[in-house]
DNA sequence: GTAGGGTTAG
């Protein structure tokens, strides 16, 4: 009898990959040798049923047993939470202040999770109150569950102050309040707290580097990355796939693909989310044909890619304007019925537009069952991309019609659709609605389409007031624009003025003080040219890109 | 004699 329940124990602990079959042929068998009136066994089978995402039979079981153990109690609340059912995951839980068993620390830890899924700052407070009044306001298991949900919605410092109560905190709280001031933004405090956890001698573990690695977000904090990386090798934390994964992912997002690519092969099975992000990466990086050759690779193995990845492949061919295994990933997706998945077919019609053939992304667009923001985005760009902007304003139109609310990248495609026409009015009143109607703040790649339309429409002294107007330092993207703008009407003067501003805005970045070296030269101001020449260089004659040596043109 | 809290990428 005795083995009998050690195999029934491993069984319904392996709960994740059994099926909804195994749990019910696993309930039948409970109910007849009445093991269920064990509330361990009820408590197993409900979690069971739960990760099979059947919460009616889990409630079932728990509705009919005569003995609930806060094991129980809190499998079937967590059960609901975890549904985002949070209405019913808290009514069970006031249910529970009238049973004959109070709440643990476990309990308050998984209704607060609930409180923050479900938005709800009041409740959170409330059951915060309760957390506390019943003496688990230092609880570590408690509290770290309160200061991962204020952090998330927030309340950073709320979280700060619940961390402070606790004399001896231990990883996981650390972990919280790093993440949760990484997550909010602030990512030095985060690092702050990172090296005081340190300081107080916290061994960070794969968590405290997730949280961290969450927080690199460009290629200035890549050093930084660097060194966690370092780090994670020193602590033995590399062996943890999802940290290596996370690597991967920081590396692609920095367009660092060397560093990824080779933590990328360092793990032994890499997952979906660790390819998708390294061929994400390789198409963000330009790198079209690495894109495209690690997703045939990826095909060739046993993983199946899924929706995301095939919408990330298809970005990749779309920018490399490669039509044939754009016609080959179609094919994939026609075979394995992903049609039906608005991020790829959304991904279809620009992938189709931007390899110019326009009527085959129309096609797609038009026999979509489902359309949403990034859909019509799609569509509208492409017409606009092909000339046709009085069909991208009438896409517009019917997308307002259909109560969708456009987005910045809406207005992208509508700026670039007036740019490909030279629809300099059009293209003013919508930028102006972006901002007034829709409440949209401009962003640089806004001003870059207005400025390329004013200036090769001939209004270069608008554009050039347009930029203006902005706010110290001015994105070089927009600054760019202007000055080839400059340039190609001719006027040296006012690329003169542009180029000046790129240089004082990019202090560290040579290739402006060698552009404006060299417009200084053009001018015949050699003094000038080789003064910022000198500064750069120390002294040395030669760079790359300069085009003049002393006093002449090379 | 048994079990649960924090994180996670494209």
């Amino acid at each position: 009898m005795l083995i009998r329940f050690h195999w029934l124990q491993s069984e319904l602990s392996n709960c994740i990959c059994k099926s909804l079959l195994r749990a019910k042929q696993l309930h039948a068998l409970l109910l007849r040798t009445h093991l269920l009136e064990d509330p361990f066994y009820a408590t197993k089978l409900v979690r069971l049923y739960a990760a099979n995402n059947d919460i009616h039979s889990a409630y079932q079981v728990f509705d009919e047993s005569s003995t609930r153990s806060v094991y129980l109690w809190n499998s079937i609340i967590r059960a609901y939470a975890q549904s985002s059912r949070f209405d019913s995951a808290i009514s069970l839980f006031r249910t529970m202040f009238g049973a004959d068993i109070s709440p643990d620390n476990y309990t308050y830890a998984c209704v607060i999770g609930a409180c923050c899924d479900n938005f709800d700052f009041g409740m959170l407070r409330l059951v915060h109150g309760a957390a506390v009044a019943s003496g688990f306001g230092m609880d570590p298991i408690c509290c770290s569950a309160l200061v991962a949900a204020y952090s998330k919605l927030g309340f950073v410092n709320d979280a700060h102050r619940v961390f402070n109560g606790i004399a001896a905190p231990d990883l996981v709280l650390w972990n919280s309040l790093i993440s949760g001031y990484v997550c909010s933004g602030s990512w030095e405090i985060g690092m702050r707290m990172f090296n005081w956890m340190r300081h107080v001698g916290g061994k960070p573990d794969g968590f405290t580097l997730a949280g961290l690695l969450g927080g690199i977000t460009d290629s200035s904090l890549m050093s930084i990355g660097q060194g966690l990386h370092g780090l994670s090798l020193k602590s033995g934390l590399d062996s943890d796939s999802h940290v290596g994964s996370l690597l991967v992912s920081t590396y692609s997002r920095c367009k660092c693909m060397a560093s990824a690519y080779s933590v990328f092969f360092s793990i032994f099975q890499p997952d979906l989310v660790t390819w998708s992000a390294l061929i994400a990466g390789y198409s963000m990086s330009g790198e079209y044909e690495k894109a495209l050759f690690y997703f045939r690779k990826l095909n060739k193995g046993n993983k199946k890619p899924d929706s995301v990845l095939i919408a990330s492949a298809l970005a990749a061919i779309a920018q490399a304007a490669n039509i044939g295994p754009g016609y080959e990933i179609h094919g994939y997706v026609i075979r394995h019925g992903f049609e039906s998945d608005v991020k790829v077919s959304s991904a279809l019609v620009d992938m189709y537009s931007k390899c110019g053939f326009l009527h085959l992304g129309t096609r797609v667009f038009r026999i979509m069952p489902e359309r949403n923001i990034v859909s019509y985005n799609s569509i509208i760009s492409g017409l606009g991309l092909h000339g046709c902007a009085s069909e991208s304003f009438k896409m517009f139109d019917e997308m307002l019609a259909k109560g969708l609310m456009p987005d910045e990248a809406t207005f992208c495609a509508l700026l670039c659709a007036c740019c490909h026409a030279g629809l300099v009015k059009d293209g003013r009143e919508i930028f102006h609605r972006m901002k007034d109607e829709f409440h949209i703040m401009a962003m640089p790649e806004h001003y870059v389409y207005m400025v390329k339309l004013l200036g090769s429409a001939g209004h270069l002294e608008e554009a050039y007031k347009l930029v203006q107007s902005l706010s110290e330092p001015v994105d070089k993207a927009i600054l760019g624009a202007l000055l080839s703008c400059c340039n190609s009407s001719g006027n040296s003067k006012m690329a003169e003025n542009v180029a000046q501003q790129l240089f004082e805005s990019n202090p560290d970045d040579n290739a402006y003080s060698v552009m404006l070296s060299n417009i200084y030269a053009g001018d015949g101001r050699w003094d000038e040219a080789k003064n910022l020449r000198d500064r750069i260089t120390g002294g040395q004659r030669k760079m790359p890109g300069l085009s003049w040596t002393e006093g002449s043109f090379c």
